[in-house]
DNA sequence: TCTGGGGTCCTAGGACCC
DNA sequence: TCTGGGGTCCTAGGACCC
């Protein structure tokens, strides 16, 4: 990540919308409006959590991550929905396009958040006017409503639009940091887990305060990199720049499922992974991507987790490969202990544009092992271009020559 | 009657190489 | 009878977030 930051102050917007997928659901279906709702998945097991609620949910104590029977005894009333995700992402979508009237700097961080630069959008109006009329947009165009951060960094706009919800908007200065934030339990930082709060206050620290004044080479002893980033974080300090091109370089797929019941059935399992393998698969031809390290993840009965992973040779996107190597993986480490949950991750993927060439010489391997190698090379020049030759230098070549194309192409794309 | 599924980033040890 | 110091890659696990 590049930590360059320009001289002057800048402006970030940090847009979080309120509720969302029960917003999203109100949106389609205004009868479910004021109502106490609530996604949740597996809603027909008992296993199901809810996901997002509304804020007449809420009122009773719903809350996210909750079971769903807690949540029922709660509040008897509650609207359980299954989550509609291309719903949300088609929202979701609509939102950005909005956000990016504002700044070409828009930097979405999950399905219902973003960061917006508008730094050098003061042509559009005042930071407060321009959350304004985003927000009133959002509502009037989608029926969504949001809450929206204004601050000169990442850090400060994210924990401002937290303050007001729903559909609030929160200035957060930097100086405004002593009197705002340093009243804060540790915990309530974004970046501060529950783990981490509580080192913290082993070696007495209970505040965010506490925390912008500590020693550093004691929060480096304690939490390592991390710690000195925080103490950053709780003095106003983050140099993050807003990356509009985040999203598009991610680093893995995966697909996981808590199983209806814990089993210890082989062949249950094998199903269970089979289709696993065949959801990451077609993500990962949705997203034009090949991968070339496979992991699986094993959730025991009492809840223990595992992962492993291995790294092969050649990279892979078909259903059949992704099966075949999670099958491997999970028989070289389950113990026979029964299984809570299964899950299949690809990762170290790479764009497909840019290994369709890898592709394709791989099936030359198959016609071209007769050919004597200087005709081989020749040829796929002329296919590819000078450039994918080129990452075999001309030693390299010489040196493999008198070797079949096999070995020359093994040497090279690896 | 507990606790999903999607991710990212960091750490740490061992293998291996120079 | 003594054995350095980097650097990179691979693997596993943990913390955190939405």
């Amino acid at each position: 990540m590049r930590e360059f930051y320009p001289k002057k102050g800048r402006v970030i917007l940090h847009v979080d919308m309120n509720s969302f997928y029960a917003s999203v659901e109100m949106a389609y279906d205004s009868t479910l409006k004021g109502k106490p709702l609530a996604i949740a998945g597996n809603v027909e097991e008992r296993r199901g959590i809810i996901i997002t609620c509304s804020y007449e949910a809420r009122k009773y104590g719903v809350k996210t991550t909750m079971p769903i029977w807690e949540a029922k005894k709660l509040c008897p009333k509650l609207i359980l929905m299954k989550p509609n995700f291309d719903r949300y992402r088609a929202s979701s979508l609509a939102m950005f396009e909005i956000l990016r009237q504002y700044s070409d700097l828009v930097e979405p961080v999950s399905i219902d958040e973003g960061y917006v630069d508008i730094t050098d959008s003061y042509h559009l109006g005042s930071p407060l006017e321009i959350a304004e009329t985003i927000q009133k947009r959002l509502i009037e165009q989608l029926d969504l409503p949001c809450s929206i951060g204004i601050a000169p960094n990442k850090f400060l706009a994210k924990m401002a639009s937290d303050m007001k919800k729903p559909m609030g908007i929160t200035i957060l200065r930097k100086r405004d940091v002593p009197n705002v934030l340093w009243p804060l339990a540790t915990h309530e930082m974004h970046g501060v887990g529950k783990k981490t709060a509580e080192k913290l206050q082993s070696i007495g620290i209970e505040t965010v305060g506490d925390l912008a004044k500590a020693n550093e080479v004691q929060l480096k002893v304690l939490l390592g990199i991390n710690g000195i980033r925080i103490k950053e974080r709780a003095n106003g300090v983050d140099t993050r720049l807003v990356d509009p091109d985040s999203v598009s370089d991610f680093k893995s797929i995966g697909n996981s499922t808590t199983l209806p019941k814990d089993t210890t059935n082989q062949q249950e399992l094998f199903r269970v992974l089979d289709h696993l393998a065949e959801t990451v698969s077609v993500r990962m031809k949705r997203k034009k991507v090949v991968a070339t390290t496979i992991g699986i993840t094993i959730r025991f009965k009492d809840r223990k987790t595992i992962t492993r992973s291995k790294k092969v040779e050649n990279p892979f996107f078909l259903k059949e490969e992704i099966f075949s190597y999670a099958k491997r993986l999970f028989l070289k480490h389950w113990n026979g202990d029964p299984i809570r949950l299964l899950g299949i991750t690809s990762t170290d993927l790479t764009d497909h544009e840019h290994a369709v060439k890898q592709l394709d010489l791989f099936s030359y391997e198959k016609e071209a092992k007769k050919e004597p190698l200087i005709q081989t090379v020749a040829r796929l020049k002329e296919k590819f271009g000078k450039n994918i030759i080129e990452q075999a230098s001309e030693k390299e070549i010489q040196k493999n020559q008198a070797g079949t194309f096999t070995s020359f192409n093994r040497d090279f794309l690896q």
